[in-house]
RNA sequence: GCGGACGUGGCGAAAUGGUAGACGCAGCAGACUUAAAAUCUGCUAUCCGAAAUGGGUGUGCGGGUUCGAGUCCCGCCGUCCGCACCA
């Protein structure tokens, strides 16, 4: 007799070998059928998987087994994003060398991986912190340089004074270093650059044709990459400084050239700079400016502070009309030009500036009720209208007027239409060990020389002090010194490495191909990608995924690749969240506010320190009650993570995937709760009876189930599409329906052959069990390798239909048809009902609306 | 401030403009059992009603379009996310 209960201890560990034996999830890049390449992100490895790993990887490993079910040939890797930072903290912390560490972590969390069952080609596995990996991107980094898309420039940059390095802007959050959380420090270093803004139009252009990315995703990265257009003109100076005529401006707003009522300059422009260096007042004021934060709560409440400089500049449109120069807290260096044009009455900032100035406030827009000049109030317009008090420009739209100013400008030669970007080009040098070396060489008679390919990689050296704070390739007593690689004199090798961004831009490229001697073949990436599905969380929105656009159309302007775009279709899943657990205490000893009374501390319980029932939450040891705090994604300082490891323990791989799917939307947050894994264990042991019963019980009467059947062949058809829509949710529901409709139909052939099917159906997500009854039911192959049942369509359309009748659009009545009732019949029908009749209660009726197959509503 | 998403039972959620609450969780009642676990059966939006194969109400709030609105439109409120002195 079979065990009456599935056990996943034994049959998990028993089929991940079979399938790692028989190598049935290795893609085959000489396969004639369709690809299909399902990647999820891959991790950072930190040490031990988490539950957004799990539920990350839970989804894509459903798809690719559909996918392989359907006949697709799929790629589904998975590899290591293996440089960066914490590696190098634990290296400070635990004196291990940070390949060490990296290393032990990648052996952990492979095999947590592995007790989960994703099919994944594990032949394909890389980390980028090995040399073959980083040797290859060195290699595409020479050729972006060669290509022209790499320059080294000094500039300031964000320095995190934490870490010891620089941060790209994506990279400074608040103010603060994205990781360390340190305020950041601007410095001057020279630093190479990667030229993104080059692509900025494309990558932009490129979002329109992402069809299949979320919205959101688009949205974000559009607003990232900040397109303004508008004109770009200069005032010239009434009294020229030096070499400085004339002061450069953008503008979005030309048409409201002539509300114009002051130009202001920021705290670091040159012509700020020149007249600081007489003027100790105005140095002052600039310092000032340039220390006041950026947080968004200290931008909502700064003040508009202005200098006046005393020069003056004479409008392009009018040379009898000057108009002050300041300097303003509020201008940004690094946009448009570092100067402004400020137009009060329809730009809010512009009119607070000018309130406080008491500068003029002219209106040079109507709202279309009021049109003088004299612009009152303290909330300035800015929306659509008629151009008034503004000679040529008087009359038209704010659209035309633009034009017309700009058509000006280019004629008379003070100015020209022009695009300005948000994005910025990415600065890619970092100040830290553990990355990729630059592969650049620096030569005092040559400058920088690239790193001829056949003395690639570039390697890291091993020993390595970590003692000292900075960089530790800086401090190495040889590593740093080489010979030119042109002319052969003593020179010195660059000793940033590349931003860890720039390892996860190609790596979906590398799991398609990876050959020895260069980073991919192209004729071999060609077959796979783009991407079919890329699945991550959304934190990636812009960093990453931007990045690797970017990367992607470098090396297909370079010619290494054909294709622009590397992600077809891409889902951002939701977070895995739990409640919070804690405890508020006041305490003299603890810290105090203004007024001397103790602030209240918080202390938080973990899950498996409490007892968690309908009266609230308990702990354990003592019985104290806990306040249940908000359900919230997952993080240590709340206490309320849950381990992977003791749960697929417990219940089993397939169980822990299962309720991964289960509930809620995949792009909704999902929250852990031991009541839902325990209702997926139940599930799994259902599926388990079932698929005992068929086995124990071959000889069922030879009946037919036309229910089941039907029931059968609608969930098939509904949960692939489900699954290819990843609505994983859904699936589920349609699952629980049809074993709901065998567990109560009777014995027959047809219920036999249903369950038998249902393995196939719920082999994507409970892959264990499914081999455990396809084994069970006789077969000798693999159910991974089986193909999806085949949906009889004549099956999905029912022959009898539910009508609903409404009075007045109340339901008042169902009823029962043949599917295909004419119009006619379907109204004599609703009509004829006692319980429509009686809600009529003779009413004339007026009109009688009917859907066929549907409802039929009378109005009365 | 700008941009976006969302708001449905005790909870997670379903619902091409056409029977709101499928499916799951939790709960309640019962069966089996010496007992417990497991399992099975039934009930479970809400109000009125003893009950009904009775009626009312109901998808954040207020309007609108429509024979018919959770779904479309307008205006609020709330929650969450992104960006942020971007000229």
């Amino acid at each position: 007799m079979t065990d009456q209960r599935f056990n996943p201890l034994a049959a998990d560990k028993r089929w991940q070998a079979r399938w790692s034996e028989s190598r049935v999830f290795e893609a085959d890049d000489a396969s004639s059928k369709p690809r299909s390449y399902v990647l999820e992100m891959f991790p950072y490895p930190s040490g031990r998987i988490h539950m957004g790993h799990v539920r990350n990887y839970t989804m894509g490993d459903v798809l690719a087994r559909f996918r392989r079910m359907q006949g697709f040939e799929v790629l589904h890797p998975m590899g290591w994003d293996a440089f960066g930072m914490p590696a190098e903290n634990a290296a400070m912390e635990k004196k291990v060398h940070p390949g060490e560490w990296t290393r032990a972590n990648i052996a952990a969390m492979r095999s947590q991986l592995k007790t989960l069952g994703f099919a994944f080609d594990w032949s394909r596995e890389l980390a980028t912190c090995e040399p073959n990996y980083y040797g290859q991107e060195q290699a595409l980094f020479i050729d972006l340089f060669e290509g022209g898309l790499v320059y080294r420039k000094e500039s300031a940059v964000n320095w995190d004074p934490v870490d010891m390095t620089v941060l790209a802007n994506e990279q400074v959050i608040d103010g603060k270093g994205w990781r360390s959380g340190a305020p950041v420090e601007k410095r001057k270093l020279s630093q190479w650059f990667l030229k993104i803004t080059d692509f900025a139009e494309d990558l932009l252009a490129g979002l329109g044709e992402l069809k299949a990315w979320p919205d959101k995703v688009r949205l974000m990265q559009e607003n990232w990459i900040g397109k303004s257009q508008g004109l770009q003109f200069h005032f010239a100076l009434a009294e020229p400084q030096d070499d400085i005529a004339t002061v450069e401006v953008f503008s979005t707003r030309p048409d409201t050239i002539f509300g114009a009522s002051f130009v202001a300059l920021a705290a670091d422009h040159p012509l700020t700079q020149k007249l600081a260096s007489q003027n100790a007042a105005l140095a002052a004021f600039a310092e000032e400016c340039k220390a006041g934060g950026t947080t968004a709560a200290e931008l909502e409440t700064m003040e508009k502070k202005g200098f006046d400089t005393g020069l003056t500049v004479t409008h392009p449109l009018d040379p009898d009309w000057q108009l002050p120069v300041y300097v303003a807290n509020f201008v940004l260096m690094d946009y448009g030009t570092g100067a402004v044009f400020g137009v009060p009455a329809h730009d809010q900032r512009d009119l607070d500036f000018a309130r406080k100035y008491d500068l003029p406030v002219k209106r040079v827009v109507s709202d279309g009720e009021e049109a003088d000049a004299l612009f009152a109030g303290d909330e300035a317009y800015t929306g659509p209208g008629k151009v008034v008090n503004s000679a040529f420009l008087d009359g038209m739209t704010i659209e035309d007027a633009q034009k017309a100013v700009i058509a000006r400008a280019d004629t008379e030669g003070w100015g020209k239409a022009q695009t300005t970007w948000r994005l910025r080009d990415w600065g890619v040098s970092r100040q830290r060990y553990w990355g990729t070396p630059i592969p650049i060489i620096h030569c005092d008679g040559c400058g920088p020389v690239p790193v001829p390919k056949d003395q690639l990689p570039v390697v890291l050296p091993e020993d390595i002090d970590f003692e000292t704070p900075g960089n530790p390739l800086e401090r190495h007593p040889t590593w740093k010194h080489v010979d030119c690689p042109k002319c052969g004199k003593a020179a010195r090798r660059e000793t940033d490495t590349l931003d860890t961004f720039v390892d996860s831009s190609w790596y979906f490229l590398r799991f398609a191909s990876q050959p020895d001697d260069r980073p991919f073949d192209p004729e071999v990436v060609k077959q796979w990608l783009p991407v079919t599905q890329y699945i991550g969380g959304v934190e990636h929105a812009i960093l990453h995924l931007l990045y690797a656009r970017f990367w992607t159309r470098a090396l297909a302007s370079i010619g290494k690749l054909d294709f622009a775009e590397p992600f077809e279709s891409l889902f951002t899943q939701g977070m895995v969240t739990h409640e919070t657990y804690s405890i508020k205490h006041f305490s003299m000893a603890g810290p105090l506010d203004d007024d001397g009374q103790p602030i209240a501390q918080i202390t938080y319980y973990p899950p498996d320190e409490i007892e968690r029932n309908k009266d609230g939450a308990f702990l354990i040891e003592g019985g104290k009650e806990l306040n249940i705090g908000r359900i919230e994604k997952m993080s240590k300082s709340k206490k309320n993570v849950i381990d992977p490891d003791p749960i697929i323990e417990q219940y089993g791989a397939d169980a822990v995937r299962f309720f991964m799917l289960s509930d809620s939307p995949p792009e909704r947050d999902l929250p852990w709760s031991e009541a839902g894994i325990e209702g997926s264990w139940r599930f799994v042991q259902r599926l388990w009876r079932l698929f005992i019963s068929v086995a124990e019980a071959a000889d069922a009467p030879a009946a037919e189930d036309k229910p089941l059947n039907r029931k059968l062949h609608q969930t098939i058809a509904g949960v692939a599409d489900d699954i290819e829509a990843l609505s994983f949710n859904k699936a589920v529901a349609k699952i629980f329906e049809l074993v709901n409709l065998i567990e109560k139909s009777a014995p027959s052939a047809d219920r036999n052959d249903a369950i038998r099917t249902l393995a196939r159906i719920v082999a994507p997500m409970v892959p264990h069990i499914a081999e455990e009854a396809w084994a069970l039911l006789g077969e000798s192959d693999l159910i991974a390798d089986a193909p999806w049942p085949k949906v009889q369509e004549s099956l999905l359309v029912e022959d009898e239909v539910t009508i609903a009748v409404q009075v007045r659009g109340k339901l008042r009545d169902t009823l029962t048809t043949a599917k295909g009732s004419s119009k006619d019949q379907l109204e004599a029908l609703a009509l004829a009902s006692e319980k429509v009749q009686r809600s009529l209660d003779g009413a004339e009726i007026k009109k009688v609306i009917v859907v066929p197959d549907r409802l039929v509503n009378i109005v009365i």
